[in-house]
RNA sequence: GGCGCCAUCGUCUAGAGGCCCAGGACGCCGCCCUUUCAAGGCGGAGAUCGCGGGUUCGAAUCCCGCUGGCGCUACCA
């Protein structure tokens, strides 16, 4: 959450009015609540062996009916009875909500509407369980009243088990808070992106070399929009137009290729020095050990414009730009000779040294200088301007793909781009 | 099996009876620009609005049924 720049008001970490904010020091109120509930005849102990209620479930799924609590510690005497069981064999028990045998709750969504569920489908579900900790149930229900939270917005899943809840608010005599579900984000596969995959899977993002503000924008515009045409957000703007009203009701699946591509907007539209401060971190990241650290962030300034609109992810920066930082290049023949100069290594040996000696005698040690007399050696040369400047590239900077030329060049230094072209020549 | 939710291009979505023989974006294809790769510009293919019935002068939009997908069905959240 954090790297994603969701921040919140009071936490564990941070504290606020209403703390603790950590559950087991909150188990005295969950115990109250369900004290109460036990008390009002709401809930009742159950001392039931998770043996038993293995072998109920399985009966139940053989007779091919909905596996749910049989309710035998509802009747005092069979309660009496597991009770002196669970003892003999020193187990402690649980407390079950007494779901009503009929009737009905309905649920006033934000998002859905109005959905109303049999209580005769909802079985006596588990508030406290035997280590005397809460269930999800209980938990968010007595911290929310006490914590005063107005909108709980949770994951669609949770909307099965929200007669439940309304339930319980009842019981204990708590206006519900406005209840709003949203839709499900599922993976390629359809499947539902799990929480506890989804936990690890934004560092994975983060490690895969998104933004936090790429990630966010992209999360925010899934199952919500602001119109017909807006995909680039703001943090900003979200807070300011976001409203419940323009949540659809059906889950998205993730694509990976528009937040890739979503990535790449915001590595070209952010501000040069953010832009420089995240290049310079992932290149301290991916760059190999042998490169000096720390990374040289002036270096990376000159860097940045060039490579900004060739990547989407952070991890491509050092693939675009290591030439800058190594002393020494490996070349692939084949890489250097490219189409033009397959079977010509002499013609190829012979521009290299050419080049070498217009650059050197190049006045001034700049990109259009070293254009316009690149342009006229070719022209003497006889050679595609296109054809000389591949090789020049591979030859100063080891690779095929790369920034624009001779702005690499002017960033290199003559020195370095006449050493490479010399070493290029010698390795043909 | 039971209960529930959902249903517009491959994907994210706009659309709340006539503006829609359905708009935008990603991706894909082509062209332009160009020293590589991108970015950018222009254009294109791509949805009988899941299917079938209604209601209405008129339905993607309302109603019903079906089908499909997903979720829940734990002393997990």
């Amino acid at each position: 959450m954090r790297w994603l720049g969701l921040d919140y008001d009071e936490g564990p970490d941070i504290g606020g009015p209403y703390g603790p904010y950590v559950q087991s020091e909150r188990i005295e109120y969950y115990r109250a609540a369900a004290e109460q509930m036990l008390a009002q005849g709401d809930a009742y102990e159950c001392w039931c062996s998770s043996e038993r209620m293995d072998a109920v479930r399985a009966e139940q799924t053989r007779l091919k009916q909905p596996p749910k609590y049989d309710g035998r510690c509802r009747e005092v005497q069979a309660q009496a009875e597991a009770r002196r069981e669970a003892e003999a064999d020193g187990r402690s028990c649980v407390v079950r909500f007494k779901t009503p045998l009929a009737g009905s709750v309905t649920l006033h969504d934000a998002i859905y509407g109005e959905s109303t569920f049999d209580l005769a489908t909802i079985d006596d579900f588990v508030m406290l369980k035997s280590d005397g900790f809460p269930t999800y149930h209980l938990a968010y229900i007595v911290d929310d009243e006490m914590m005063k939270i107005t909108h709980v917005l949770r994951g669609n899943e949770w909307i099965s088990s929200a007669p439940r809840h309304l339930l319980i608010y009842k019981a204990l005599g708590f206006e519900p808070p406005v209840l709003a579900h949203l839709p499900l984000v599922l993976g390629a596969d359809g499947a539902k992106l799990a929480k506890r995959h989804g936990a690890t899977s934004v560092f994975e993002y983060r490690d895969a070399g998104y933004l936090p503000e790429a990630m966010f924008n992209f999360l925010g515009l899934l199952g919500w929009s602001l119109d017909d045409k807006t995909e680039i957000i703001s943090r900003e703007q979200f807070i300011e137009h976001f409203t419940l009203d323009r949540i659809v009701k059906n889950p998205a699946v993730f694509n990976v290729e528009k937040l890739t591509w979503m990535n790449g907007m915001y590595i070209r539209e952010m501000p040069l020095d953010s832009l420089v401060d995240v290049f310079t971190q992932a290149l301290e990241r991916d760059l190999p050990a042998s490169v000096a650290r720390p990374i040289d962030r002036a270096l990376v300034g000159r860097i940045a414009p060039l490579i900004r609109e060739r990547i989407k992810l952070l991890t491509e920066v050092v693939e675009y730009c290591d030439f800058f930082f190594a002393d020494e290049l490996h070349y692939v023949r084949e890489d250097l000779l490219g189409k033009a100069f397959k079977d010509r290594a002499d013609d190829a040996k012979s521009a290299l040294a050419r080049v070498g000696t217009v650059a050197d005698g190049v006045s001034v040690w700049s990109h259009d200088a070293l254009e316009a007399a690149l342009r006229a050696l070719a022209d003497e040369l006889a050679v595609k301007a296109g054809d000389l400047f591949s090789l020049v590239r591979v030859a100063v900077t080891g690779r095929r793909v790369t920034p624009p030329l001779f702005e690499s060049m002017e960033i290199l230094g003559k020195d370095r781009c006449l050493a490479r072209l010399r070493a290029a020549a010698d390795s043909l």
